[in-house]
DNA sequence: AAAACGGGGTC
DNA sequence: GACCCAGTTTT
C-alpha cells in the first residue's frame, strides 16, 4: 500500500500536527506513569471531559500509589461515583496494591508485567508504556481503530475482538520508535478531533494518506456490525422511613451490576403484583401507606431498568439485618445515578 | 466469541 | 432512538 512508503512521513505530520493542537489535559502535564495509570482507567468507554474533574480530585485524593494503596474501598467508591463502570475502580485499587507490594510503588514498564496488573488490559498496557515510559507499543481503542480503518481501508468488523490483533499489528509497523507517545496520542487526538465518526477531512492533517478519503468511503468506516437488544427490566424501589426519620439503604451484592454501591431497596417486577405485595414477599415488610414518587427510565448499556419509586414510613420493628441512615449518613455512602435521582426528588420535598 | 458492565453527549 | 466513548473481565 501507498503508505508503506511514506511511512516516516506519516509520523512526521502525525506527531507535528499533534504536538501544535493537542488539548492541554490535566494528566497530560503529568509524567507519572500512577497518575498516567489512572487516567487511562477512567478514560475507558468515558469521555474525556466527563474525566476532567473527576481525575483532578482523585489524584489530589490519592497523589502516589500509596495512597491508592491503603484507601477505604468505600471512600473509594463515592469518588468515582457517577463515574460508572465502578469495578474499575476496585481493579485499579488492586493493581496498585500489587505496584505497592511487589514493585516498590515503581509501576512495571515492560508489557508482560504491567498486564498482569487487575484492570491492565492490552489497550491500557499499551497506553501507559508508550505515554508514561515512551515505549514503544501499540495502543489501540475505538478511535485508532476508526482511524487505521479509514487511512487503510481495513474493512474487518472492529467488533470482532479477533480483528484488533490486525490493528495492533499496523501500530507496531507504523508507529514512531522516537516518539511513540506523542505517535499513540496522536492517532488517538486525531479520532477524537478530526477523524470522528462524523469525520472532519477537510481538517485532517493525514488527509493525503487517507484511502477512505480518496475513495470517498470515510462515512463507511469502519464497519462495525454487533447489535445489542436490550431487555427492560420494570423494577419497584422504596425510600422507607423508620419513626425517627432515617432511611432504609440496603448493600449490593459484592458482584455484578453496580456491585458494592447502596440504594433503595429494589424489586424486580414480575406479572402484574403490586407495590405493597412485592416488598412484603421479597422483604417481609408491611406499609400502611405506601405513596408512589417518580417514575423514569435509567438506560445501561445492555438494560433498561423501567423504575417506580415509592415512599412510605416503618412502623412495625425492623428486621435485624436493615440498616438504617440520617440524611447526612445516606449522603456519604456510594450510591448509582438512578438513586440519587430519587434521592435529589426526595429531599426536595 | 459473546455478554456483562454506567453514564452521558450527540446527531 | 441509535451510536459510541482513550476497554476489561467473566462466562
Amino acid at each position: 500500500m501507498r503508505l508503506f512508503k511514506q511511512k516516516e512521513e506519516f509520523r512526521k505530520v502525525l506527531i507535528s500536527w499533534y504536538l501544535r493542537e493537542k488539548r492541554d489535559l490535566p494528566w497530560r502535564r503529568t509524567s507519572d506513569p500512577y497518575h498516567i495509570w489512572v487516567s487511562e482507567v477512567m478514560l475507558q468507554q468515558t469521555r474525556v471531559e466527563t474525566v476532567i474533574s473527576y481525575f483532578e480530585r482523585f489524584i489530589d485524593k490519592y497523589p502516589t500509589v500509596f495512597d491508592l494503596a491503603t484507601a477505604n474501598e468505600e471512600e473509594l467508591l463515592k469518588v468515582w461515583e457517577g463515574l460508572g463502570y465502578y469495578s474499575r475502580v476496585r481493579n485499579l485499587q488492586s493493581g496498585v496494591k500489587e505496584v505497592a507490594a511487589n514493585y516498590g510503588g515503581i509501576v512495571p514498564s515492560t508489557r508482560g508485567e504491567i498486564s498482569k496488573l487487575k484492570g491492565v488490559g492490552p489497550y491500557t498496557a499499551g497506553a501507559v508504556l508508550s505515554i508514561a515510559y515512551n515505549i514503544p507499543e501499540h495502543a489501540v481503542d475505538g478511535n485508532v481503530m476508526r482511524v487505521l480503518s479509514r487511512i487503510l481501508l481495513i474493512e474487518d468488523d472492529i467488533a470482532q475482538p479477533k480483528n484488533r490483533k490486525i490493528f495492533e499489528e499496523v501500530v507496531m509497523e507504523l508507529i514512531d520508535k522516537e516518539d511513540p507517545s506523542s505517535f499513540n496520542q496522536g492517532m488517538m487526538e486525531l479520532g477524537a478531533l478530526i477523524c470522528t465518526p462524523k469525520p472532519k477531512c477537510l481538517l485532517c492533517p493525514v488527509q493525503q494518506f487517507c484511502g477512505a478519503f480518496h475513495e470517498g468511503k470515510q462515512e463507511e468506516l469502519p464497519v462495525k456490525l454487533k447489535k445489542v437488544k436490550k431487555k427492560i427490566v420494570p423494577v419497584f424501589s422504596f425510600a422507607l422511613q423508620n419513626e425517627k426519620g432515617e432511611w432504609l439503604l440496603m448493600k449490593r451484592p459484592e458482584t455484578g451490576l453496580l456491585a458494592n454501591m447502596w440504594e433503595f431497596p429494589m424489586i424486580e417486577m414480575e406479572k402484574n403484583i403490586s407495590a405493597e405485595q412485592a416488598l412484603y414477599e421479597k422483604f417481609g415488610v408491611k406499609i400502611k401507606h405506601l405513596s408512589p414518587e417518580i417514575r423514569f427510565k435509567h438506560i445501561f448499556s445492555h438494560l433498561t431498568w423501567e423504575i417506580q419509586s415509592f415512599h412510605g414510613i416503618i412502623n412495625e420493628l425492623p428486621l435485624k439485618q436493615f440498616q438504617f441512615f440520617s440524611e447526612e449518613e445516606v449522603e456519604a455512602l456510594p450510591m448509582p445515578v438512578p438513586v440519587l435521582k430519587i434521592w435529589t426528588e426526595l429531599k426536595s420535598r
